[in-house]
DNA sequence: TTAGTAAAAGACAATGATGTCGCTTTTTAA
DNA sequence: TTAAAAAGCGACATCATTGTCTTTTACTAA
């Protein structure tokens, strides 16, 4: 029985990765994985049948997004704990799938985003309410406020892609969150 | 003397901007703009060498931003001037060319952005300076905010081409930048 | 060791886009 | 009216990519 395959996907799905990070999601071709991977076509399609199906299994991959905070700990140590996740996304462009997420949705593939939208919103929601709950974030709008730091995030990340960002302009955006909910 | 030519030019232009706006930089051919404007490609080669000629018209034609207000009516006028415009450019999802200036953006023309945002951002940090300088907004740090105007607002542009918005999404931001700046 | 199956290779035709070139039509100005 | 210039046409060779198909190689289990 051949285990060997489940492998060989996975060495192309890293691979894939890495060029739809770099190049966006219309720009790999099925030849371009084939020279990374080292596979030739006739390998590689038996594998996959597309750059939409390497994609859409990558985007399934990553995007494993609770709805919901575990209220385990204090809000305001799970607030340091994403922020510091987003910063570090923000500022690391070699990896970033924006690019190719964003050609990808566009290529009529919203549901998907959609979908992870409104879990990520719901996950701010749910850890907003949290810490005012607890009284330790300020009584704010959850859903206004929600969208703003989803959405600000979007724009950072999309462009710091393209412009050359200093730290300051991830920093801000960690001070403007924590000034909206924390009391001084 | 041929000045049908400009005219022609022009029309070319409009067509693609459509196409651009609908598809994208990169899903856009030469083909399809010839389809389009009812040019043959021997014609249109005439006028335009390829894609990337013709959007880089069109982009220039498009951002013609200054990098200073005016400081001749109200701040909190300007403001509403502002925001209204923006709340314009997210809600209409048809004719955004945020999807072809971003792929467009990462071809390599980066430097043209950096350029556009720096006039941007420099705009919004005049029009805060000039609202605290008159009292008629808080004390603020103009470029933290300013960089939060923007970038919220790049964020909500992308993902209203793929994500069907609510009108209260757009509401959410105009809110919110005006409580950042104006007194209660 | 070997037969059978899984994995990989690479040739193939088909497609669709590119940029060029020579020819035709239309416009313009004298 | 006419000749020169501008505008427009479409065929052409070329290229990159696609997905398929047959053949070859490598494993694996009896």
């Amino acid at each position: 029985m051949g285990n060997k395959g489940t492998k060989t996907k996975q060495a192309i799905r890293q691979q894939a990765y890495r060029l739809f990070a770099e190049k966006g999601f219309k720009a790999v071709t099925m030849t371009d994985i084939c020279e990374k991977t080292g596979l030739s076509r006739g390998g590689l399609y038996r594998y996959y049948s597309g750059t939409e199906q390497i994609f859409s299994e990558i985007l399934s991959e990553e995007y494993v997004i609770a709805d919901r905070i575990e209220k385990k700990e204090k809000a305001t140590v799970i607030l340091e704990d994403m922020l510091k996740t987003i910063k570090a996304e923000i500022m690391n462009k070699e990896l970033s799938l924006s690019l190719a997420i964003y050609e990808y949705a566009n290529l009529g593939n919203e549901e998907f985003f959609t979908n992870i939208n409104d879990k990520a919103k719901k996950r701010w929601m749910s850890l907003l309410e949290y810490g005012i709950e607890t009284g330790e974030f300020k009584t704010v709008d959850t859903e206004q406020t929600s969208d703003l730091i989803l959405y600000y995030y979007q724009g950072l990340r999309m462009w710091s892609r393209v412009i050359s960002f200093e730290e300051q302009v991830a920093e801000y955006y960690v001070k403007t969150v924590k000034q909206l909910l924390l009391r001084e």
